[in-house]
DNA sequence: TGTTCCAATTAAACGGCGTGTATTAATAAG
DNA sequence: CTTATTAATACACGCCGTTTAATTGGAACA
């Protein structure tokens, strides 16, 4: 039994080790059940003792993907003092983009349509990753609130019934000095790190710019300017 | 041979405004020649007479959504003063995200993987659709940029062989005032509309805000604010 | 040891897909 | 009227996700 649980586990992970290595190869869209199954030697039907169906695979990619992703972040975040958290929001969002770049079909996965079908379920480990995400940002914003209230205090009012109920329980918990306000700021800011990241992978630069990362990096360099923090 | 060639933009047509229909109920994977075929009383293979191949009605799709986006946002900037330069830039911010809120599926269409094994083609009505936009954009940074000249005086140079060819040389003929800088200032504008946009649009803003409205709002005054345009 | 049981796997099938190809019907051109 | 072009068809091919019934093989128990 115990034997059985680890075979399973082991074959439960070479499905999504081969499952990546096909997304990495041929996009998102080549992951398919059969071709899966053909890396591996069996049958597409066996596949079906594992996951459930093809959507649950990707779910269990997507979460995988998103943990590698904010990893990469934490760990950069993480190599800049907590005394310089202007550093720390440059370190998480460089970081992003170059894994990004290394990982464009995971970006996509992420990010963009995983694949044909494919809706995500509500809950699920990529929501979790996806939470853990948002909190990683909440906190560069919450260390960096103090300069930044003062330079936003014309901003409108938000109202923490704006949030999701159980985002709010968390931020109140975790940063209690942090307003309403500073959740609106961190979207503002995943906004802002998105938005050249998604126009780069997608190609939408490369008819403009042929190396974006100075635009980038002058961008981000605003950012934090503009949150008050020297650099 | 005229009353042959009408017969044939007018089927061509036909088979694009369907396609939208199905993309719009199902999203953009819902685009298949047999689904189109059954819907026309025809056969999947007619339609081979019409497109060379799915990716070419694919490819032709995303220039008239693209153009329909594009007018969109243009209508909304004419309909501001020339002499608002950063009311232009609002404009054209908002009217962008409530045509991407009014048509997701052609949002993803544009700017994600369209569909599964899509591959957008060097040239084609789509690119001429971006260039047209991405001018849009210059001309409202041109516009504003002595301004903005003044308050990111401090910008790290940029030089136009940093840019694509053909587009520096349209903007110098368009605007001959605008620096390198201007374009490196127009992508980070661009991507500024684009993440808050990307993000909601594909539901990650979902499951912390409920009406994004207000931060997208914040996010593009902060912008012009930042472009040293009153507001 | 022999037997029972159960999870893993297979083979086959269903319907749907994009894409070609050979063929037939219609229509414009000479 | 004849001929060349072209739209449309029918059919075949190989891919896909998913389901079902039959088969295997190892674990557990007597």
């Amino acid at each position: 039994m115990r034997r059985r649980d680890r075979l399973r586990a082991q074959t439960s992970a070479e499905i999504k080790a081969i499952a990546m290595k096909l997304m990495a190869d041929g996009g998102p869209d080549a992951i398919s059940l059969r071709a899966i199954a053909r890396e591996m030697g069996m049958t597409a039907g066996a596949i079906y003792s594992y996951f459930a169906t093809r959507d649950d695979l990707i779910t269990a990619l997507i979460g995988d993907v998103y943990t590698s992703a904010v990893d990469a972040a934490e760990v950069a975040r993480d190599a800049v003092p907590e005394t310089d958290p202007g550093g720390r929001i440059l370190a998480w969002a460089q970081a992003s983009r170059e894994w990004a770049l290394a990982n464009p079909e995971g970006f996509r996965l992420i990010y963009g349509d995983p694949v044909p079908g494919y809706r995500p379920p509500g809950d699920g480990p990529g929501k979790q990753a996806e939470i853990r995400a948002c909190s990683g940002l909440i906190g560069l914003v919450a260390a960096a609130w103090t300069t930044v209230q003062a330079r936003q205090s014309e901003d409108r009012a938000y109202d923490w019934a704006d949030f999701d109920r159980d985002l709010v329980a968390h931020v109140r918990k975790d940063f209690p000095d942090l307003p309403p306000a500073g959740i609106a700021m961190t979207l503002r800011v995943w906004g802002r790190m998105h938005g050249l990241m998604a126009l780069e992978i997608y190609g939408h630069l490369r008819t403009v710019i042929h190396d974006p990362a100075t635009v980038y990096r002058d961008e981000m360099h605003d950012l934090i300017a503009s949150l008050g923090l020297i650099s």
